[in-house]
Order: C-alpha cells, then sequence, then structure tokens
DNA sequence: TGAAATGTTGGGGCG
DNA sequence: ACGCCCCAACATTTC
C-alpha cells in the first residue's frame, strides 16, 4: 500500500484540502506530519502569542484527525533532514503531499525537499494558486484593480473538497510533544482551530455580512469578519469563503447587500494579489517594491518608535489601536492603516520595522499580507496609496470612530474625556474637565510632520527641486519632531 | 482605502 | 434698491 506524508504547514485544516484529500483519493496510507522548524520558531518575525495560537491549534487538528482515525505526527528540526528519517522509518518509498507556500523561505525550503524527495505541491494557501493570475504576456500585475479583473474573469473556483470521511493512519509512528503552553487572557479571544474558524465564518455570513460595506471601517463596531488568523494558519479554506461571498452575491435582495458581498470578496482577491506580488517579487520583504523610493532618509528616531509600540504617542486612535494590537494580537484593519501611516509619515520611520514589529505580535502576521499592508500604507508598494496621501489621525478618528468608544475601550485613561475632545485631548480648555492627566501629549505636530514627509518623500519623486528642499528640510531638523 | 489649500457660489447683514 | 463684505457650503486642485 502506497504511503504519502501529508506534510502540513499552513493548512491546519480537514475540511477543503487539496493536498490531504489526494492523499486520501489514492487510497493511501496517510501521515499527517508537522514539522516544528527552528529556523521558523526562532525567526526574528516570529510572536510568541501566534506561536500558542499554532500550537492550539495543532492540538485541535490532532483531536480532528482521532476522530476519523488518524492522528498528527509532530517532529522537530530541519524539514529536510525529519523528511528523509521518517521515510526512511517507513521503508522508504513515500509521497510527500503539501498546500504551497509562497513566503521565500518557504519557497527555498521546498525546493530544496522537493530536490531529493518526491515532493507534490497543492494549491490551498491561496483560492488561486500564485502564478496563476498574470498578465497575457505571463508577467505579474502590479495593480490591484486589473489584477482584480483577471482574478475575476477566471471564472469560477471549483466545488468544496469534502472532509475526509476516514484516514488511514498505520500505527507506531514516533511523535514529539508539543512545547508547554501558557495560556494568556488574550487566547480566548481567538480560540483556535477549525472547528472554532467555521463557526465564525457562520456567524458572520448570518449576522455581519449584510452590513459588511458600512461596517468594516469601523474601529468601534465589531463589523469585521475577525477571520484572519484562521486563514493565517488555514483553519479556514479561503475558497470556503469566497464560495460564501459569491453565494451571498447571488441571493442578496437589494443593491447595498449585494455590495456588501462583493466588499468582502474584494477583500479576499486583496489578500490574493499580495500573495501573487510576494512569489513574484520576494525581494519586497527585504526592500521596498518602489525603486525610487528605497533611498529615503528616515527619521528612524528611537524613541518614536518606543511610544508608537506602546501606545503612547498622544494620538489616541493610534494608542488604542496599538493597545488592542498589544493586548489581543489583533488589530482592526482600519487602525492598521492609520497607525502605519502615523508610522511612516508621521514618525518618519523605516516600513520595515513596523512591519517587523506586526509580525511579532499580530495572530494573523503573514509575511504576503503584512508587507503588502505596510508597503501599501508607506507608499512604497505596488499600487500603493500615493506618498502624499498622509493620514490625519484626529480625522480619521473622528469618521471610523465617531463616538470615541474605539478609544475608551483601549485608552482607559481618556475614559471621562467629552466626545468633542476625544480623538485631540489637547485641545481640551483647562476648565472643561481635568482629565487625561496621565495621557501623554502628541509625540508629534502632525501638521508639521505632514510637512516634512511631503517633503522627503516629494524629494525622492522629483529630484529637480531638490536644492530649495534641502534647505527647507534643515529648517526641519532643527524643529521639535523625531 | 486622504487631506489641505484654493476657488466658487450664494445668502444675508449692513451702510 | 444696491454694492460690498463675510463666510458657510460645496467643488476643484494640489500635495
Amino acid at each position: 500500500m502506497q504511503t504519502i506524508i501529508w506534510w502540513i504547514r499552513r493548512d491546519l485544516r480537514l475540511r477543503d484540502n487539496p493536498a490531504l484529500h489526494a492523499a486520501v483519493q489514492a487510497g493511501a496510507q496517510v501521515i499527517p506530519l508537522f514539522i516544528l522548524d527552528p529556523k521558523l520558531l526562532n525567526s526574528p518575525y516570529s510572536s510568541p502569542r501566534r506561536q500558542r495560537f499554532l500550537f492550539a491549534g495543532l492540538q485541535a487538528l490532532h483531536d480532528d484527525l482521532r476522530v476519523k482515525g488518524s492522528r498528527l505526527i509532530l517532529r522537530r528540526g530541519d524539514p529536510l533532514a525529519v523528511l528523509h528519517s521518517l521515510i526512511a522509518e517507513l521503508g522508504g518509498d513515500c509521497e510527500i503531499h503539501a498546500a504551497e507556500d509562497y513566503s521565500p523561505y518557504a519557497e527555498k525550503r521546498d525546493a530544496s525537499v522537493a530536490a531529493d524527495l518526491p515532493l507534490r505541491l497543492f494549491p490551498g494557501t491561496t483560492i488561486r494558486p500564485a502564478r496563476e493570475v498574470v498578465k497575457a504576456d505571463g508577467s505579474p500585475y502590479t495593480v490591484f484593480t486589473p489584477y482584480s479583473k483577471a482574478w475575476l474573469s477566471r471564472g469560477d473556483v471549483g466545488a468544496l473538497l469534502p472532509v475526509p470521511a476516514r484516514i488511514n493512519t498505520p500505527r507506531g509512528i514516533a511523535t514529539d510533544t508539543l512545547p508547554e503552553m501558557e495560556m494568556d487572557r488574550s487566547d480566548t479571544l481567538f480560540p483556535s482551530g477549525e472547528a472554532e474558524a467555521q463557526r465564525r465564518l457562520q456567524r458572520f455570513l448570518d449576522f455581519l455580512l449584510d452590513q459588511y460595506a458600512q461596517a468594516r471601517d469601523r474601529m468601534d463596531l465589531d463589523g469585521t469578519s475577525s477571520l484572519s488568523p484562521y486563514l493565517r494558519f488555514g483553519m479556514l479554506s479561503p475558497r470556503q469563503a469566497a464560495l460564501m461571498a459569491e453565494f451571498a452575491m447571488q441571493k442578496a435582495a437589494d443593491a447595498a447587500v449585494l455590495h456588501s458581498a462583493e466588499t468582502w470578496l474584494n477583500e479576499l482577491i486583496w489578500r490574493e494579489f499580495y500573495f501573487s506580488v510576494l512569489a513574484h517579487f520576494p525581494y519586497v520583504r527585504e526592500m521596498s517594491f518602489r525603486e525610487e523610493m528605497r533611498a529615503i532618509h528616515w527619521s528612524n528616531n528611537e524613541a518614536a518608535f518606543a511610544a508608537w509600540k506602546r501606545g503612547e504617542t498622544g494620538y489616541p486612535v493610534v494608542d488604542a489601536a496599538m493597545r488592542q494590537l498589544l493586548a489581543t494580537g489583533w488589530m482592526h484593519n482600519r487602525a492598521r492603516m492609520i497607525t502605519a501611516s502615523f508610522f511612516t509619515k508621521d514618525l518618519l520611520i523605516d516600513w520595515r520595522w513596523g512591519e517587523k514589529f506586526f509580525m511579532q505580535h499580530l495572530l494573523d502576521g503573514d509575511p504576503a499580507a503584512n508587507n503588502g499592508g505596510w508597503q501599501w500604507s508607506a507608499g512604497t508598494g505596488t499600487d500603493a496609496a500615493p506618498y502624499f496621501r498622509v493620514f490625519n489621525p484626529v480625522l480619521q478618528g473622528q469618521k471610523f470612530d465617531p463616538q470615541g468608544e474605539y478609544v475608551r475601550r483601549w485608552v482607559p485613561e481618556l475614559q471621562s474625556v467629552p466626545d468633542q475632545y476625544i480623538h485631540a485631548p489637547w485641545l481640551m480648555p483647562e476648565d472643561v474637565v481635568n482629565v487625561g492627566k496621565k495621557y501623554p501629549a502628541p509625540i508629534v505636530d502632525h501638521a508639521l510632520a505632514r510637512e516634512r514627509v511631503l517633503l522627503v518623500y516629494g524629494n525622492r519623486m522629483n529630484r529637480k527641486e531638490s536644492g530649495s528642499k534641502k534647505k527647507l528640510l534643515k529648517l526641519f531638523a532643527g524643529a521639535d519632531l523625531p
């Protein structure tokens, strides 16, 4: 009987899993294997909280496999070495099935495995394989809108694959144990595992999707899907999400509901886009996608960086967002844009520092999506926000947290600040109310910081006038800016 | 998937 | 009645 190793990396699910499904369909013995790779676990981009989420997900997967007559085999070590030794234990002649993974490290790892061993890669990390949607001449898209049009015109995404009725796994294969985990209070906000992913998907479809287009930007509301950690580890099939979006579009009762379903599908396509960008341009992990943006002279002020990380910038929306991240491992998407804009444009710190910090804290931290989001915000990436698009943290707060509920939830020292001043407490007259004493004053003046970043970025964009701009930059060097 | 600066318009107060 | 100014409201341009 044939033996197939189902090498699990970021597809911790039984439902709609092409690599697993093909192994079961082949009538093979299936060995579900997860390799604890020290290179990934000890990476400077890794996150203890995300690791806990992964380990809890592996435990849940093991439990789900038990129901199918199988179990999870864990091994620790270099993937190629682990695979070699496991195959030797099994008497050789195994095939390996895995879902594609597109980070530069993953692609190198898989190439080295494929050079030695029969590795078959399957889709499943993305809805469409990351190199499938390209222009007619085979070159990759670097602008979202034409990419999404091409993505949508590729026709249906195929049917969902069923959960295997039974998975035939031989007994007696040695397995390592998971590291001891200390649970954190924040872990209960995002319980790990495929079953939880399905519950959340159902809740989103039943109660939130109809309002999604309007509610998704409101930081004070529970209006997003909050599925990102589950998509990150493949506890939810992105194809299942897309099929649900399409189904909602078909049965939409009115234009607003239709628009909401389309908006959600569009977000899933943004995810596909960033996987495609990373697969085609792996260097974006190291540097700005746009060549002319690579020489920006960042301020990289350590004190400002530290204040941003702690959520003590003096801008309530920014601080609420950072504290939400620290407390829960998740941040609202609108808040990600605001904090990243503030980081790169107001503080003028290299986007790679912020990208790394997000990776160290986000449960959904994913190389492709996180890098894409940061380069978009910094204006250095594909189809990026224009360099002059600088978010005003006060106006963003007023627009997307109109009563300041989000701010008050995460910045308790502003609890009793009146709505009028909640996004700009420094404007509060002394006699209005004596609150917010412990809250810091803004670490930068936004208007001044905006002028500075327009100059610094503008110098990159248009070098002709750099003479007079250099003089102005000297002025800013003397100004009170980090 | 901005915001600020600048331009235009039109109503109302006022001499 | 008329011109002038102010300025809110909206539109356009610029960064």
